[in-house]
DNA sequence: GACGAGCCACAACCGATCGTTGTGTGAGTA
DNA sequence: TACTCACACAACGATCGGTTGTGGCTCGTC
């Protein structure tokens, strides 16, 4: 592909040759290789040089669009030049949102984002370790506690919606506040206890008084959601960014919980040596895209005050 | 790549091996290839399998993506099973600019846009010879003279614009009608003589008593811009969809003509016989965007009526 | 019209690459 | 302790892909 790209742009295989400092004759026999292996003719030789075909004319653009991908391959991973990577809990919530958001407005800048599936502190520990540069979570505990180079910034607060299907008695609520739930079950299936997730809606269910229900198998956010639209009692809590598709038939209604609004406050993570140039640019990203204060009277847990 | 994402698919290299057709160790072997070429461990190895790393999982979308745009490339040309060909006399007149519509509407189309730089009659003859699949041009010779395989659908009436710089004495109007041209000199350097476009702009120029000029090097559309840009008496005609990019401070002004309004009529012509599915939607495509009839009176070529 | 220059293709050769078979190592398991 | 499973290492052979050498073609020039 190098090579059939340098040709065409040398416009013979003599100084495409020299480019790519090998003879003449390897070029003649990689382009004869990629000819017959596509069984068409990218070239029309003269005693000129080459141009060309057709063929060749539609197959330039994607080559050079095939290296282009090769070289965001390499720097993706490559030590030294690779591209920022940050790791996100889920790819449908909040944090992972915002960098899609940071990838629109800085779409030059290389971003890898993976899940690293670990809670505060294991992922932390990959942050001081460097296996990702930067991570989103909530901070649970004191920066003293935290690895000396680890930094963090509260970036997110992120308020909630509650998911309900059309038969739930809530159904047409514009607005519940935490206290009417107490009355209602809600179903957070595979949130795992001693997370930080679990302490946080621990606490907002002793703060005022509700039934968050765990138990039960889980087959997955359709599965969860199909059930949701089906049931005239069940309900969920999901961030108010979360990013839920289903079918239009389910009819799920999504209710702004307020009065107090419990917001689950997250923070980006990282070390204060990663010298990565788009780390603060990120971080600047994420202080100015904050909604701060979120108006009206705010529920935090007790380490988010 | 194709190694490694079979690999990370698989979980384990000698399922991937038995997928690929190849053995466990050659599989491994070309993992280990890339992890010394990459600089990076790309999987944990495990007395269960292999398990991606963090590099590994940002690497893993690029390999995909790397996979699907070498598909494409491979699409494009491959006898049999290529993308739709179709040629275009620029990409930036109103042909280029449908096609774009469409390949927006039909984004699953694979589409190549290929400039042949023919008049009607060699472009004809590629799409007879099957190099190309479609072609847009102005069809001056009835129908009975083209090659008796070849179909053609007028599916464009492109409408003109005056295109003039602040200076110019019409630089303020709203609309001008062919008539009002006639004292003004339309500078329209590099358009060859016997070809499709020169007889239009012949015949138009006959029948308003216009001056068509030329003559003049071609130094290209960003020179010929500049000219216009800075010209009291300059000024050039532009289909009505053209695409022209030029800096503000030229502050030039497109001027619809009308009264009547000259057509370019231009035409989609293919091969009866073509069996490449995505002609018809193409055709369909095109026939749905025409404006059809265009308000207002107009002045046709006479091939055209 | 002969000749040289420029460019690409073909042929012979040779070292590197890549896949195969065979074997070793380590972790989990009966 | 022995067995299984999965990956790594080693040796070997075919193929690949590069180089050098050469020939054919076209064009410009004398």
């Amino acid at each position: 592909m190098r090579t059939f790209v340098a040709a065409a742009d040398a416009g013979q295989f003599q100084d495409a040759a020299a480019a790519l400092s090998i003879t003449q004759q390897a070029v003649s026999k990689r382009i004869a290789a990629l000819e017959k292996d596509l069984q068409v003719r990218l070239f029309t030789r003269t005693p000129r040089g080459a141009q060309l075909t057709v063929d060749g004319q539609a197959f330039l653009p994607h080559a050079r669009e095939l290296l282009r991908v090769e070289a965001r391959a390499d720097a993706s991973v490559r030590p030294g030049r690779r591209a920022l990577r940050v790791d996100v809990h889920s790819r449908r919530t909040a944090p992972a949102v915002l960098l899609q958001d940071f990838h629109r407005t800085h779409p030059r800048i290389e971003l890898d984002v993976v899940t690293l599936d670990a809670d505060v502190h294991a992922a932390t520990a990959a942050v001081d370790a460097g296996t990702v540069d930067a991570t989103f979570h909530a901070v649970t505990v004191p920066a003293r506690r935290l690895p000396p180079a680890i930094r963090t910034a509260r970036v997110i607060d992120e308020r909630h919606e509650l998911l309900v299907g059309p038969r739930h008695p809530l159904a047409a609520a514009h607005a519940v506040t935490p206290a009417q739930l107490a009355e209602h079950r809600i179903w957070m299936p595979g949130m795992a206890v001693d997370t930080e997730w679990s302490d946080y809606y621990d606490e907002l269910a002793a703060a005022f008084g509700l039934t968050i229900d765990r138990i039960g198998p889980v087959f997955g956010n359709e599965a969860l959601l199909a059930e949701i639209a089906d049931s005239p009692t069940l309900a969920t809590l999901a961030g108010e960014r979360t990013r839920y598709l289903w079918p239009d038939s389910y009819d799920l209604r999504r209710i702004p919980v307020r009065d107090p609004a419990p917001i689950y406050p997250m923070s980006l993570i990282w070390r204060a040596d990663n010298p990565h140039p788009a780390l603060p640019k990120l971080r600047d990203h994420l202080v100015a895209r904050r909604v701060d204060p979120p108006d009206g009277p705010v529920w935090l847990p007790k380490w988010g005050r």
